[in-house]
DNA sequence: CTTGAAAATGAATGAACGTTCATTTAATTC
DNA sequence: GAATTAAATGAACGTTCATTCATTTTCAAG
């Protein structure tokens, strides 16, 4: 440890009280939505009075605003991570890494799903803008097997957000410990997306010949 | 117009403002959520004090109800209604039907989304028990052309699921006026749909010879 | 052991909330 | 045109909201 890390971690409580704020605010938001969350019941929850979480967080809103921000440079740095080793398909690594991340983080995505409309206009703004970099990866992707044969799409951005809603609507009613496993629901929607995208005239698992 | 319609219909001008409610809250409630809009917006929003909001709905959450199951008979009705000229492909018909009805209707679609869960256990379980009923309407479909061989699907309810998020989500980034008018839309998703179940061996548009 | 700052307390702030209610207005019926 | 009644008013209810703040506690550093 340095010796300017070790000054600004000296006081370590604090930070870790802000995490358990940050924990029990994205339990809260997930389950009643941000209007309906009150700073007692968050300050109740970590244990606190309510004007200790001032102590962490300027406003209310900025919880939200940390909540959404780090989700989403999350989101981008695991994708970043996940193509360390680079063998796998684009698209199925895609779509497997957007359902796992996606359902390891159920609460974070909701919020960041619903709760867009409750952020200031300049919060907004910010998580919009890597909201569209992360679909455009999948663009990308698309644009890219579209020019070199392998799919077929009439439009890579409406087949972008087409894909990435199929995907996000996962959490809103998988359950572990139902029929499927996570890794049933990867293989079934993989079959979709890559039917989908398929050329008109073949469509075939792993890359079948051309008509 | 009868004797006891004349009679409950007499003083008209407590039914019409009812509505004007109904169309505010369906504004706000779409563009701000349950929980962060007031009766005061509401009743401000019709130009009436907001006690008087209350000789038409007992409750704020009577207001969300009716809004919900509203809008899911709706829904259930134009679907039955819309299946008159039987001689469409079901798929197809019920894609098509999707999309226009949630394009129409984008506000109350969000809402019946978002606000399920501002919704008391009682009146959840109401709306609920409808959008079953709708999702069911897909699978029947998906699990008839299955067993006809029409389409290869490995889950027919995952499959439904997959299909109906994907088509929901169109109005939360169409607007009118864009590049893509509505039937563009229609044509791309349900291309994108009738790939992803198509059989296994062959895709063409409109129903090709199997391999 | 003292110091100093971070963290938490506990009480208070004014504003906004959903809802109630006595009263007034307006329109229909007999 | 008097009686009736739905509809709207305008003020108020008690409660809860996010936030502030002087004070106290905690605890590592010197």
């Amino acid at each position: 440890m340095t010796v300017s890390a070790a000054k600004s971690q000296a006081r370590s409580k604090g930070l870790e009280t802000a995490q358990r704020v940050r924990k029990a605010a994205v339990k809260r938001f997930a389950a009643s939505g941000y209007a309906a969350v009150s700073m007692r019941e968050i300050a109740n929850d970590v244990g606190v009075q309510p004007g200790a979480l001032y102590n962490h967080f300027p406003t209310k809103q900025d919880i939200l605003k940390d909540l959404m921000l780090s989700h989403m440079s999350d989101l981008l740095a695991a994708w970043g991570a996940s193509g360390i080793s680079g063998d796998l398909d684009p698209l199925e690594r895609f779509v497997r890494f957007h359902i796992r991340f996606h359902l390891e983080r159920a609460d974070e995505v909701f919020i960041s799903f619903m709760e867009l409309r409750s952020l200031d206009p300049e919060n907004f703004a910010a998580v919009e803008q890597e909201r569209r970099r992360y679909e455009t990866i999948l663009t990308d992707i698309l644009i890219e097997g579209i020019s070199a044969g392998r799919y077929s799409v009439d439009n890579a951005k409406v087949t972008t957000r087409a894909i990435i809603a199929m995907l996000t609507g996962i959490p809103t009613w998988y359950r572990e410990g139902g029929d499927l496993s996570e890794s049933d629901i990867e293989t079934l929607y993989l079959d979709l997306v890559r039917k989908a995208v398929a050329p008109s005239s073949t469509v075939s698992p792993k890359g079948g010949r051309m008509a």
